[in-house]
DNA sequence: TAGTTACGGCAGGTCTC
DNA sequence: AGACCTGCCGTAA
């Protein structure tokens, strides 16, 4: 009681991690975050599970066997069937569990039920990231150093508060027994802390050629270890001393992590090295997923799910090929490939080297979160989402944390399900092209389409429930019998808001936080199209894309009146022909004169017809100086998807943009793609193609490229779940579990390396038969050079034949 | 601890003449 | 032998 005489006071933070926490006698949610002092646990008392059923069906709900203490109450909010629905509050997870499964025996929909309390604590006050908690700080009751607050309310904030991180990374034996451990890191000022911790103590004989500065430095933090449990022992203690928020690495939490768990386990020793000597744990046992891992007050990144996230791409996502793409460096090893060996080798042998290795890693790790601005774009989008920290994936959670607390505020609960099962919605609308070559081909695209049309055409999952019910002047018409209210939409509220942030980032050159809103803005149209979203519905999706289809049309149709020639459009970008009569005139002058009445027209349009504000907005993207739209193989058909265009770099140079073609095609050898690209740089710049594909073929049979033919095909799935097994990459793949003895190589996502032989498919590494060089010519140079030839009127086969008298 | 559809082209198998 | 179909992968947007 007297604690009500002390004021509360506030606390401001950054929330790291979320947790539920169950005692005796009811659980709490503890909140990790990093406040301008330090770190703080917050610990939010008397914690709920809810969910929301209609309320005719609650006291069937009550009947159900030990649910434990559980409330309710009408908050006057109804379902999507317009119900009134009744809350409930379990007070147990166990309780929570009984009433779920004994919905289900019931037949019972209950709303809302997959809202964890963690998440929904903070996403009903719109907090984010950054968080102000009212409370007081507990007493110190143990040891930790790590300070208690108790909450009794939050609300949303926004603060400054430097994270401090590490780049980290184990060096291992083949059979996963740890080396070392590599710490980097630099703070805001260039600094750099660098740590290794190696089992064993420093080799006497260090060659004389490495002895550089680096490796004085490298052997400077150095700090040796007796044996494995040792380096375990001491990488708790130091995270203990260096208490970092930030953990990166590539793939730090599947490999990193995953390791460390099991050898600590191993030994027997509880691996604390969460904030307030918590253990990392995972949920499911075994299966070392991200989303499963726990780590209470650090937040882990791994590179390869990031870049995957803000959407980079490359062939190999290993860390060499990353790094030399991105920073034009690689791994500070000889042989890369087998570097297992080398790296045990080193251990034994030169370990300074070792750790000079295993650092170089970590600091590529760290400079390719540099360059890319990755940290920044994690940070954006949980403050945009609401998702976790370090979480990647989650569009449909991301989706519910925006809008489920705008819907409360309507006076709505979530459905319970999809409404449409099996109904499909249509994708994009693909035009047919008109194959050729051509010169001065303009690309106009629409801005954000689908996020576009959701804000024009008030297209709302609340707004469709109440449009269906409202008179036609408060409606605007949507597909598949689809009516949007027009009062108070929320999704294209939302996309309004995000997207004059958008234009804020923009103008601020805030490339991480313009990146992170354009992926999100394009995610909600991706979620309502999902079956895994409680808001899917067919009309939501259909009103979207068939929209998008009408735009395309429409605006073709435009083009056309004005004169010119429209040759191909994908989903939301058009591609016009300014080459026929414009030589004199600025090509740029024409594009954005087509923009522009392009755009009036749409705002007229839309305006007359509808009543509605118009936030189309067409661009001009690019300008192509010669262009190539093939046609379908064997064909005079053109083909969708595939072109090649180039224009003219300031430094005078020929870049060649590559869509779809075997040139960015990963499953295509090396050869086609480096002669596809050779070809159409020699087309577009008037220079010899047959000598040179003449040059290739010969090289070709002298067995000179070799390493250039082998194909690089992933498992989509484990080799037992295929009906057909006589694909080229399963059969290469069996015939590697074969000779390996690995069954490795059965598993999905592996990538099987595999040359075409005169006995079919076989592996890089296991080859037996010589190579088919016929197939290559066939099947590989000809399929890429036959355009090219075709409108060089030169026969493949007149070069191909030539080869063989030259020998 | 669930974003989508549209498309091309290969390999391999079956059907048809 | 050639037309046609299915499975598969990777890609565009």
């Amino acid at each position: 009681m007297n604690r009500e005489i002390n004021p509360n006071i506030a606390l401001k933070g950054r929330v790291l991690s979320r947790h539920v926490v169950q005692d005796s006698a009811s659980f709490w949610l503890h909140y990790y975050v990093k406040t301008e002092h330090g770190p703080v646990l917050v610990k939010v008392p008397q914690a709920e599970f809810i969910c929301f059923c209609a309320s005719v069906n609650l006291k069937s709900l009550l009947s159900i066997p030990a649910l434990g203490v559980v409330k309710t109450k009408e908050l006057g909010l109804y379902n999507f069937d317009l119900e009134n629905v009744t809350a409930i509050y379990c007070q147990s997870r166990q309780g929570f569990r009984h009433l779920i499964k004994g919905a289900i025996d019931l037949g019972i929909s209950l709303f809302e039920a997959d809202i964890r309390p963690e998440q929904r604590y903070l996403i009903e006050r719109f907090i984010a990231l950054d968080a102000e908690f009212m409370g007081q700080y507990a007493e110190k009751t143990s040891s930790s150093s790590l300070p208690v607050f108790i909450a009794q309310r939050a609300r949303k904030s926004s603060l400054d508060v430097e994270l401090k991180s590490i780049s980290l990374d184990f060096e291992c034996s083949f059979n996963g027994e740890l080396y070392s451990v590599g710490l980097y890191g630099r703070d805001g000022l260039g600094e750099e802390y660098q740590k290794v911790i190696m089992v064993g103590s420093p080799n006497a004989s260090i060659s004389s050629s490495k002895l550089d500065d680096e490796f004085c430095s490298v052997v400077d933090c150095m700090q040796w270890v007796s044996d494995e449990k040792a380096l375990i022992i001491a990488l708790i203690d130091w995270f203990a001393v260096y208490d970092p928020d930030v953990i990166i690495g590539w793939a730090v939490v599947t490999f990193d992590l995953a390791l460390l768990y099991r050898r600590a386990k191993l030994h027997g020793i509880a691996l604390t090295i969460g904030r307030g000597a918590r253990e990392l744990g995972w949920k499911v046992a075994d299966k070392y997923r991200p989303e499963t891992l726990t780590l209470p007050g650090r937040v882990v990144l791994d590179g390869i799910d990031w870049l995957k996230a803000a959407f980079y791409r490359f062939d190999s996502f290993s860390l060499e090929f990353v790094s030399r793409a991105l920073l034009d460096r690689g791994k500070a090893i000889h042989n890369v490939e087998n570097r297992g060996e080398e790296i045990t080798e080193l251990f034994h042998n030169d370990k300074s080297a070792l750790a000079h290795y295993n650092l170089n890693d970590c600091r590529l790790v760290w400079d390719i979160f540099e360059k890319t601005q990755l940290f920044d774009f994690a940070i954006e989008r949980s403050r945009l989402t609401g998702l976790e920290l370090g979480r990647v994936g989650g569009s449909v959670a991301a989706f519910n944390n925006l809008y489920l607390p705008h819907l409360h505020r309507a006076g709505y609960v979530a459905p319970s399900g999809a409404a449409s099962q099996g109904l499909e919605s249509p994708g994009g609308y693909v035009m047919d092209s008109i194959p050729g070559l051509y010169r001065d081909i303009v690309v106009l695209d629409f801005k954000s389409l689908y996020p576009s049309i959701i804000r024009t055409f008030l297209i709302d999952p609340k707004g469709l429930i109440e449009g269906l019910s409202s008179q036609e002047s408060d409606t605007v018409d949507g597909f598949l019998g689809a009516k949007f209210s027009r009062r108070s939409p929320i999704l294209p509220q939302l996309i309004k808001t995000l997207a004059e942030h958008r234009e804020e980032a923009k103008a601020e050159k805030n490339a991480p936080l313009s990146q992170a809103i354009k992926i999100i803005m394009n995610s909600l149209y991706g979620v309502l199209g999902s079956k895994g979203c409680v808001f899917h519905d067919a009309r939501l999706a259909s009103s979207i894309t068939l929209r998008g289809h009408e735009i395309m049309k429409q605006t073709r149709r435009w083009i056309e009146e004005l004169g010119y020639q429209v040759i191909y459009g994908d989903t939301d970008s058009t591609f016009v022909w300014l080459g026929g009569q414009s030589s004199q005139t600025n090509i740029a002058d024409i594009g954005a004169m087509l923009v522009e009445k392009v755009n009036q027209k749409w705002k007229t349009k839309l305006a007359d017809e509808m009543k509605l504000d118009c936030y189309l907005e067409l661009e001009f993207e690019s300008h192509f100086e010669q262009f190539f739209m093939p046609t379908l193989r064997g064909s005079s058909e053109g083909s969708k998807k595939r072109y090649v265009g180039a224009y003219t770099k300031s430094d005078g140079e020929l870049k060649l943009i590559f869509k779809g073609m075997e040139q960015v095609r990963s499953d295509w050898s090396p050869l086609a793609r480096r002669v596809q690209g050779e070809l159409y740089f020699r087309l577009f710049s008037k220079l010899d193609v047959v000598s040179f594909l003449q040059g290739i073929i010969d090289d070709l049979k002298l067995g000179k490229l070799d390493d250039e033919l082998v194909f690089t095909k992933r498992l989509r799935r484990d080799i037992k779940d295929y009906t057909a097994k006589s694909s080229p990459h399963v059969k290469a793949a069996q015939k590697m579990c074969e000779y390996s003895g690995d069954e490795q190589y059965s598993r999905r996502g592996t990538k099987v390396e595999y040359v075409i032989t005169l006995n079919g498919a076989e592996p890089i590494k296991f080859l037996q038969s010589p190579i088919d060089y016929d197939y290559y010519i066939n099947r590989q140079l000809l399929p890429v050079s036959d355009p090219v030839l075709t409108i060089l009127k030169v026969k493949f086969e007149s070069i191909a034949s030539n080869q063989l008298s030259l020998i």
